[in-house]
DNA sequence: AATCAAAACTGATAAAAGTCATCTTTTTCG
DNA sequence: CGAAAAAGATGACTTTTATCAGTTTTGATT
């Protein structure tokens, strides 16, 4: 399981319209790209550790990557899951603080490792930039209070549902014909996005299954019936 | 229940020196505080509703605001509490969003307005104030990841002794011997800052109290036992 | 002080979800 | 390929917590 570096110029990056490093200019952006280090992890390689301190910021270029907390008895919460285009580690860079989560590869990863100095060097420089950060930065938080409330008073079975949308409008397919969520997840795995037990996860998906509203296909999961699905997660009424 | 306007200078303000505005440069703190409205709000009175658009930041100089969403059958989760030197409504306003919950008054509050104009131009004028402010969301951020681990995984028994541990440390009195909460909550509303039914809060409480851990006055809760108490929080082993 | 409303409390019950044990299927890897 | 491990699935059982219905207490208002 060694690293293998590799080496991509960021303005050729497909992923370079979906990141917030579109539309700077053309010298931090070179600034950035000089600096940075590419690297392909496999499946299962951690990126960080919750408790260390960062030391740069990755961007992803491929695959996925789950960002997660482990509490005492080794239970764990998935916080988000990262694809390319997006940021990993600017929370903890940002506040200067530690690693509040751990980073680990979902699916063959390639990662770019901006350090610390030039990141902030462009942010600095760039007025433009960091307020774009910062919006990204506040949506994100708003999406978490969204997920917040959801698990104080959602159920599991509504829960699992809107996570199962969810998971189809961020990892489906471009196009509104997409219903298969490009990502093959573990019940286990599941279940800590959802916030659950593994096996109340799969017997929650069988019902699904036996519903129509969901079929497995290999790894993954389409959604058959959107509607039905976002009734049972609530969204919709009758 | 009319609005009644004071006025402080911000220079003379009793909680500057909490707020994110301390070392702003006399310029700066000029504009804020030449621009800024300010209005006594009573208990019930709400600051701002979600679902629309901010213009502009509130900054809080006396009494407390809950922050919550209500869910779809009308239960609410309050987010956070704010307290003298807290800004409120920040996040919608850097993300350029509606509001997301709604802020209403738990103790008679004293609140300055700074409109979005003003803010965000001593926001772009001065990058070492945005850089606070950045710092301080993601502080924010990794607190709300906590808080979201906590949900998935805690029982309700260990949240509410979490969170009577935290709402000693953030609203008891300054000095390591305040163990009095300064914040009059109802059970309802405790119920939603835990995340739970009102009665199971009363039930949790009234046990707590039985074992020592904390007792009543007034309207208000004081932790005895605080080393018991991160006991039930799961926070210490054995 | 009497009245009313809201908040606090209590008990009974039911539903939801976790845990544990076991079994089957799939995947991994020497 | 075949063994071992991991993931998926199922059933029985228990615990936790929500819900509902009702009572008591407190506080506000006239």
């Amino acid at each position: 399981m060694a690293k293998v570096e590799f080496n991509i110029a960021c303005t050729l990056c497909d992923h370079l319209k979906d990141s917030l490093f579109n539309g700077l200019n053309p010298e931090d952006m070179s600034r950035i790209n000089n600096h940075k280090t590419c690297i392909q992890y496999k499946k299962g390689q951690n990126i960080f550790y919750e408790g260390t301190r960062p030391t740069g910021l990755y961007c992803m270029n491929g695959g996925k990557v789950k960002v997660y907390k482990n509490n005492v008895q080794g239970k764990e919460f998935i916080i988000y899951i990262a694809k390319p285009g997006d940021f990993l580690g600017y929370r903890a860079l940002l506040s200067e603080d530690f690693y509040k989560a751990t980073a680990t590869v979902l699916e063959d990863a390639k990662i770019c490792f901006i350090p610390k100095e030039s990141f902030f060097e462009v942010l600095q420089k760039n007025p433009v930039f960091m307020r774009r950060v910062v919006q990204a930065v506040c949506n994100e938080m708003g999406i978490m209070e969204e997920k917040l409330a959801e698990l104080a008073h959602k159920s599991v079975r509504e829960r699992l549902a809107a996570n199962l949308l969810m998971l189809k409008e961020t990892y489906g397919m471009e196009g509104e014909g997409s219903t298969l969520i490009e990502l093959a997840l573990s019940r286990e795995d599941l279940a800590s996005i959802v916030g659950t037990a593994t096996e109340t996860v799969i017997r929650l998906l069988s019902e699904f299954k036996n519903d129509g509203l969901i079929t497995f296909e290999g790894k993954k999961i389409r959604v058959l019936d959107a509607r039905k699905l976002a009734k049972q997660a609530d969204l919709i009424i009758a």
